[in-house]
DNA sequence: TGATAAATTTGTACATTGTCCATGTACAAA
DNA sequence: TTTGTACATGGACAATGTACAAATTTATCA
């Protein structure tokens, strides 16, 4: 966790041409506080609850413009919401199907595109790898013949 | 291609202790006879014009059906629909971020799980490798400046 | 072949996720 | 201050997928 300054979030806007708005710093240092993976839906969820709410659409379009700038990761887990995180450095993910639980799996060479694809397809830039299985906590839990138990692990924001 | 024929998937599904029934014959056949990657929508529309309409909701149902069952492969390649393709051996896929088009990367290892996490995250059956770039055709077209160029080719079907 | 029980399909309604567009606003340069 | 542009905002909308209950099909067994 390097930890990212509202202040560097600022630079690295203007840096790209960008403007440092309300929205687009609201949403990162929700992501930050937040920590972890959430989607779209959580961060406007989370603003609304601290006093910040946005619309809906800017939580999108804010998002976005920071996953194009490199601030924050997207990541296509499934049927559902795309998740985002704050983006420390490159890294995978791995999805239980049991619980949906999304945990970071370190990439061995940490920067984009990691992997390449042994035909020629064209030009690559990113090779994302989704791992997909049981995770620890559910093994635990047992139950192997259960796969229908949407557990919800509440929510854990700080203030 | 592994001339997939209907008498297999009635065989593989029964195996499974699953029926064959109208609609997972008319959702394999037709992704087969379309080729390639599409959506449940490219299906359920395949379907309604060549005379075997099926309510949406029985071709969705169908799709998880078989991809549980491995017949067909579910691959999430971005913000919008999944698609789906008849299953010869695992493999991975290539989004061209400027036209969307979605291609094969065959897979060293041809079985799943082909990649295994570095981190002990739980039991891992399956890794997905999803590429993105630019795909052949878009490089040669240029217009390096231009991402927003949807284009649709025409939808290949036979018959 | 015909009856029976269970698995599936079907249709409707709905929730979720994401995008489009038109208008208003804030920023930065002249 | 003026002006041009990027951006936010809000509403509507499209796309994607799911839940549910009733009707139907399928496999099994007599």
């Amino acid at each position: 966790m390097a930890g990212k300054l509202p202040d560097d979030i600022v630079t690295r806007l203007r840096e790209a041409g960008l403007r440092a708005t309300r929205p687009r710093l609201a949403v990162t240092e929700a992501l930050r506080a937040m920590g972890g993976h959430h989607t779209a839906d959580d961060v406007h969820a989370h603003l609304a609850r601290h006093g910040t709410a946005l619309p809906r659409t800017s939580v999108y379009n804010s998002l976005v413009t920071l996953a194009d700038l490199g601030v924050v990761l997207r990541a296509e887990v499934g049927p559902g919401a795309a998740v985002y995180e704050v983006a420390d450095s490159w890294h995978h993910h791995f999805v239980c199907r049991r619980c949906g639980e999304v945990g970071d799996v370190p990439c061995v060479a940490g920067a984009k595109p990691c992997l390449t694809p042994g035909d020629d397809v064209g030009q690559v830039d990113e090779a994302q790898v989704i791992f997909r299985g049981t995770c620890r906590r559910c093994l635990a839990a047992g139950d192997p013949a259960d796969p229908a138990a949407p557990k919800d692990p509440a929510d854990p924001n700080a203030a």
